[in-house]
DNA sequence: CGCTAACAGTCGCTTTTGTAACTAACAAGG
DNA sequence: CCTTGTTAGTTACAAAAGCGACTGTTAGCG
């Protein structure tokens, strides 16, 4: 029992993905709570947001492979927070547009340099290839490549 | 409004990885979780007593970095599945080891092998030098890449 | 039209997490 | 021995996530 030497859990990429996202998370995640009083989901279509400008509920699920409850209650909140300003889509009335309002925007503007800046630090413990690769193979792993996958010949 | 080109979500190390974090986790996730009616942590905690065989719950929250409540948690379900057994240190009455029983030897087997086949179908997805850095890369940003063990005979 | 299916989004209930306060055992100084 | 402080682990309660079922709207089809 105990020390086998073939596979070590450190070295699992699961396992080792949750840790370095927990561990890079957290000091960024300080921002958007305290100042903002904001959760990840909160953060996340803030941003999406303010990137992409108006979106609906269900294309900002589309694009995070969020679910849409949890979606639906990011929104609700940035709503009270007075950050969005949602009207109704008059072509079909199931939809809702979404718009971040001048708070929201402003809000997304200190993030984001908030963001850059976390990252900056983040690849300050890299170097220029391991940065590289890294930011290739992750985004792999995350199935946000374009269709790249490479297809096994199948019978 | 919209489309800025400089910084994109989708290229932020967090989010990066919080989303391969998520992604990868999933298939292996549904094994543990369909087959043992297993949590996460159970599965870490599990896990860290079949490769390192005896520990308290103590060192499992300094080698893991999740916190003792949730530990704790773990520790229950799994001594309801009567997959761990706990005895108290007579040395040091507050401590309880920790060791796996028959039963949680035979899952904990089983999970490493299911474990060593999803890292390999994700090792599929990446050519040798980006998993190389991929890893190392993690482990820095995780922050586990203090401790470099000795192969010396375990004490 | 009237029916059924699909879709956008919300609500309610259960499970999990986070946080702080708690118990019990040790340790060190006086 | 007592006090005070620390550590291992648990418990209680509130916040958040997961998941199914619901409302209202559109689309397709006979």
């Amino acid at each position: 029992m105990g020390e086998d030497q073939d596979f070590k859990i450190e070295l699992f990429l699961p396992y080792l993905l949750t840790m370095a996202a927990e561990e890079t998370s957290y000091s960024f995640q300080e921002e958007y709570k305290e100042r903002y009083g904001m959760l990840r989901t909160e953060w996340r279509v803030l941003f999406h947001l303010g990137h992409y400008g108006v979106m609906t509920a269900q294309e900002i699920c589309a694009r995070t492979k969020i679910h849409k409850t949890k979606v639906s209650r990011a929104v609700q909140k940035l709503t009270e927070k007075r950050f969005l300003a949602r009207t109704t889509d008059e072509d079909d009335r199931r939809r809702e547009l979404l718009q971040l309002t001048k708070a929201g925007l402003e809000a997304y503007r200190y993030l984001k340099k908030a963001a850059e800046r976390h990252d900056a630090a983040l690849v300050d413990l890299l170097n220029k290839k391991e940065e590289k690769l890294l930011r290739k193979a992750l985004l792999k792993l995350a199935g946000l490549h374009g269709k790249k996958r490479k297809k096994k010949a199948e019978g």
